[in-house]
DNA sequence: ACCATGACAATCG
DNA sequence: ACGATTGCCATGG
């Protein structure tokens, strides 16, 4: 497996992590998996995950708590409706991460 | 091979 | 407080 193959791994890993309930941020997630700085591979990460994929894409936020896909994008409806589902709430389009936001364990 | 773009983030003016 | 700039990496034209 090809090196830069290897910390996407981990994000999936990571992001796998995830209890329900709670969110991640991108940096969150790469600093998580021990690449720091490395937030925008982890959405290059996600970008390529098959649609059946068993990973909780839906538990990673942007670190505003915001969820980066337009508002209005199916994507987002979609993510919204399922965190909104695992109990998670949405003040003003935007998730209070003191309350939500997942450090690791 | 160079430039532009992207489910981002920390810093700066 | 907020828009603009810079850093980071992979991909596509």
């Amino acid at each position: 497996m090809d090196e830069k193959q290897q910390y996407l791994a981990k994000f999936w890993l990571v992001i796998g992590h995830i209890p329900e309930g709670r969110v991640a941020t991108y940096g969150g997630i790469a600093e998580m998996a021990g690449y720091p700085r490395m937030a925008r591979a982890v959405g290059r990460c996600l970008k390529t995950l098959p649609e059946g994929s068993s990973l909780p894409w839906h538990r990673v936020i942007n670190a505003k708590g915001m969820i980066s896909f337009p508002e209005g994008s199916p994507q987002y409806q979609t993510q919204r409706q399922r965190l909104e589902d695992e109990g998670i709430i949405f003040r003003n389009n935007k998730v209070p991460l003191a309350q939500h936001l997942w450090l690791g364990d």
